[in-house]
RNA sequence: GGCCCGUUCGUCUAGGGGUUAGGACGCAAGAUUUUCAUUCUUGAAACAGGGGUUCGAUUCCCCUACGGGCUACCA
């Protein structure tokens, strides 16, 4: 008996497509747990809905999880038979299943069409395909042998359903919250394979896993209800000792007001809730990702794994390294969590604070090159990044930041000097200029000194002075410490822009 | 409606029969930075309600309320 862990985690395309939060997540947890158990991580995408299969979906969710780091195992630990299988490949085999439930007298035939199940619903307010009135429906319970047979033979589409025992309790102990227990009387019959052929998430879920050799299943708490079904179901097929260990994660929930994030509510509120760009083949919408954003991978999961698990202590930044170690089934916790848009930017904060520039330095590149920097200095660009990546909540604000570093200020924040301005302060900043051309050590700190010298000589005070230099350097109130920038920006370079800003204070 | 799950500051949460109920985000004030931000300090802010059990419940049990999920030939 192997103890080894398989966990897969299963996605079915959105009919939107793109990829949720609430996706990551899951998968994040499975991601963890095998790790920790140094267990493969299997990745299965539905294709049970082919009406909803959207093109592309399946490459985007694989690249979003690779930024994420946690990739599914391309070569798993266990040997064995783990697909992962299409599942429009595997008609036949469903079908096989199914039809084994059947004359082990646990599934029927169904011939009910859609619409008289729908006319039911308008008869019976609470109408239910259940052992309460299954025989008075039409299907191989309710009609005779030869009739079955007959509409069989004669290829009426028809549904294979379960047959919920009438009264049984099935209960099982889920690793987040305990044991779970349901009336199998008060659970539908519900269809395991539709008229066209293809399995309902229902059956083909516990045919994959079992042929995936799946010991343990994470997904989200929305499928609680269909357990039972779940349960009977390996327990019907003959597999009750291979069945895998069950935990139902807490939603993510909308940051106001009640129910489950949606993307929806990322548009109405203004955050992201795909881990990327995702563009709706079918519409040509473009949803905005986390990473397009400006989030860091490390910081989008490290966020994401704090929603709903902790490890008992205070610590809130965590490497995947520390997550996988530290990491706890039993820690997770049993209720939604509302996203907090502001933790996430805050956890991002924290990330760029904490990343080497080394790491930062290809995106920065690629920012500098979108807006028209195609040269410019490593060792300047890696001193302004230091100077500069304390204040910075997504990589993107680099630009907005450190902009003047790279390209002169296009506008200056004229009015905040001017009413002020006085031929004294239009002296003293020639003055300074030609300090500055005899200058022959550049650096900040010879520099300050002989400024705020200056300063004290003319005995004007020093914030009449300050915020002007600040102004004809970046173009406004903002940026790092001014004689950092001074130092930065070159000898040449701050003499060139007071020349040409002190004009314009008069 | 039925079934299932849940409920500690606004939010994410720690805790657990006796605590000044802890941390973080956000918010407010102050300090630093004579820019803006960062940072630091301080502050306001919570055990849903009612019954039990108990010497003592936020903690255990029950009920109610509230919230969420599911109730499709969707996943």
């Amino acid at each position: 008996m192997s103890s080894q862990k398989k966990v897969r985690v299963r996605f079915a395309p959105s009919p939107t497509g793109g990829l949720h939060l609430g996706g990551v997540r899951t998968a994040l947890f499975n991601y963890l747990f095998a790790k920790q158990h140094q267990g493969d991580f299997i990745l299965r995408i539905e294709d049970t809905d082919q009406t909803r299969f959207v093109p592309g979906a399946e490459e985007y969710i694989h690249e979003c999880l690779a930024w994420c780091g946690i990739s599914p195992d391309e070569s798993p630990v266990t040997p064995g038979a783990y697909g992962p299988y299409r599942q429009s490949e595997r008609k036949p085999s469903y079908r096989q299943y199914a039809e084994q439930l059947i004359n082990d007298g646990y599934a029927y035939y169904a011939f009910d069409t859609a619409e008289e199940l729908e006319e039911q619903r308008k008869l019976f307010a609470n109408f239910r395909y259940s052992h309460e009135n299954r025989l008075n429906l039409r299907n191989s319970l309710s009609l005779p042998e030869e009739e079955t047979q007959r509409l069989l033979s004669e290829g009426h589409p028809h549904t294979i359903r379960i047959k919920m025992p009438e009264e049984e309790t099935v209960s099982f102990d889920d690793m987040i919250r305990g044991r779970v227990t349901f009336e199998t009387g008060l659970v539908d019959d519900k269809v395991l394979l539709k008229a066209d052929g293809m399995p309902t998430y229902h059956l083909a879920v516990v045919v994959d896993d079992h042929a995936m050799k799946i010991s343990h299943i994470f997904r989200g708490e929305e499928w609680l209800p269909s357990a039972p079904v779940h349960l009977l179901l390996w327990e019907y097929l003959g597999w009750a000792a291979e069945m895998p260990e069950w935990a139902h994660l807490p939603l993510i929930l909308k940051p106001d007001g009640n129910g489950k994030l949606s993307k929806r509510d990322g548009d109405r509120l203004g955050f992201p809730v795909y881990a990327m760009n995702w563009a709706d083949p079918k519409s040509g919408e473009l949803t905005k990702g986390f990473r397009e954003l400006g989030f860091l991978p490390e910081a989008f999961v490290n966020m994401l794994a704090l929603l709903g698990w902790n490890d008992g202590t205070d610590q809130e930044i965590f490497t995947m390294e520390e997550l996988v170690e530290k990491f706890s089934v039993e820690r997770i916790s049993k209720s939604g969590a509302k996203f907090d848009y502001e933790k996430a930017k805050w956890f991002n904060h924290e990330w760029i604070k904490n990343t080497t520039n080394d790491q930062l330095l290809p995106e920065i590149d690629k920012l500098l090159k979108d807006n028209g920097v195609l040269t410019a200095d490593p060792a300047l660009i890696d001193a302004v990044l230091s100077a500069v990546k304390e204040r910075l909540t997504f990589l993107s604000d680099f630009w907005q930041q450190a902009s003047f570093f790279f390209v002169h200020p296009e506008r200056y924040d004229v009015e905040a000097i001017k009413p002020k301005w006085n031929t004294d302060k239009t002296a003293f900043f020639e003055d300074i200029v030609h300090i500055f051309e005899e200058q022959s050590e550049w650096k900040a700190a010879v520099l300050e000194p002989l400024f705020k010298d200056k300063i004290a000589q003319s005995g004007m005070k020093m914030g009449e002075l300050m915020l002007p230099y600040r102004i004809m350097l970046v173009g406004g109130k903002f940026g790092p410490d001014v004689f950092l920038v001074t130092e930065l920006l070159g000898q040449e370079e701050v003499i060139s822009r007071m020349k040409k800003a002190l004009p314009l204070f008069l």
